[in-house]
DNA sequence: CAGATGCATTGATGTAGGATAAGAAATGAA
DNA sequence: TTCATTTCTTATCCTACATCAATGCATCTG
């Protein structure tokens, strides 16, 4: 479990073994059951969810009671509130597990351990955070303007991982529509002999 | 012209007159007329504008020729492609003048050259980043679910002035949806005796 | 001043996608 | 295996919003 996570924590900084050994120490691990709930609405986000296995998701309910699915984090990715986080404020976001996951919770102290001691690992923060805002900037830019068989032609070119692995409902939720157009939109695009693999 | 950048700047820093004179030497300044435009599409963002006057936008143009506004910058306020001149990138975006308007050029030599001697300015920029993050997941919350009325009563809550500076079809174009229908909200707003001010 | 030009409004009509309901298929538990 | 639950599909109807087109106003401009 700490195996994928120190791998990918090495590649973004330049920390020795010894270094992320120390630092890494008092690190927490769980492994967590479909449907467990990591995060919840109005409480303040304290930690970034490394997944070294399984698939975690972030999303709102709004007031009509719908959800809104924000974020989706299979292996390898992190997953958080950074708002909630760094302005210490409640958080609008839900954090669950869409599958059994493997999950390493990764606390501010943390990452100001490594801050301290690693140029690099600020850079590539530094780095994610624009990534972040990248990312964000073109979903804007798709949910203004693009028609339902748009966005999720989008998101197959994206995620073809994720496309096998997510219930479709969780994906139309990810574009804005209902599961139901998103079932037409797949038919369509089978009628007109689309293969995506 | 000068002078309200810095004021907004020293708010943001710890920085000295002395220090501030010294590096704001070669920043250069540019009043330009409306619909004058800063940033082209497909080229790389070489600059951050603050606006000491006036009032900037950014928008994409899509396939079918259509404005997409991502962003309005009015007094106070610096407006530019983050991700392009991060990563070096084309940009996604246009930068243009919605009125005459008086603007500060700040290249990465300025940025750098801050970052090197001020702490909070390097703790500020990382907080700018936090919030932009945070201003475009509510915006992608609200495109995934809110009506037009909704997307229309919270633009002009967050920006009650600049809903009496901008011309509707652009706040349509910012909210994702058609200057007609945007007059059909307000008409039936206005029956309903919605009172904004 | 007359004629452009740009923006807001209004009306008529079209359509993508939502709501609802029901059945089929897949998944999973006993 | 069987029964139950969840997910996916299909069909019908409906609504929010787009599109198209006409008109009314301001503001420019020669």
């Amino acid at each position: 479990m700490l195996d994928s996570f120190k791998t990918y924590f090495q590649s973004k900084t330049n920390l020795t073994d010894e270094q992320f050994h120390s630092i890494s120490a008092n690190l927490q691990f769980k492994k967590v059951e479909k449907g467990s709930i990591l995060l919840h609405q109005g409480d303040v986000c304290h930690h970034s969810f490394f997944v070294s296995k399984g698939l975690l998701r972030s999303y709102t309910i709004d007031e009509n009671g719908k959800e809104h699915i924000i974020q989706f984090a299979p292996e390898n990715w992190i997953i958080s509130d950074r708002s909630s986080s760094y302005f210490n404020e409640p958080s609008e976001l839900f954090i669950d597990a869409i599958e059994e996951t493997e999950i390493v919770f990764i606390d501010k102290n943390f990452i100001n351990a490594v801050a301290e001691i690693s140029i690099s690992f600020r850079e590539q923060d530094n780095t994610a955070l624009h990534n972040h805002i990248r990312q964000l900037q073109k979903r804007v830019n798709l949910l203004l303007g693009a028609t339902a068989e748009q966005r999720y032609l989008d998101f197959i070119t994206i995620y073809p991982s994720l496309t096998l692995r997510i219930p479709q409902w969780m994906i139309a939720s990810y574009l804005g529509i209902t599961p139901e157009t998103l079932s037409r939109v797949r038919k369509e695009l089978a009628k007109r002999n689309f293969k995506p693999y």
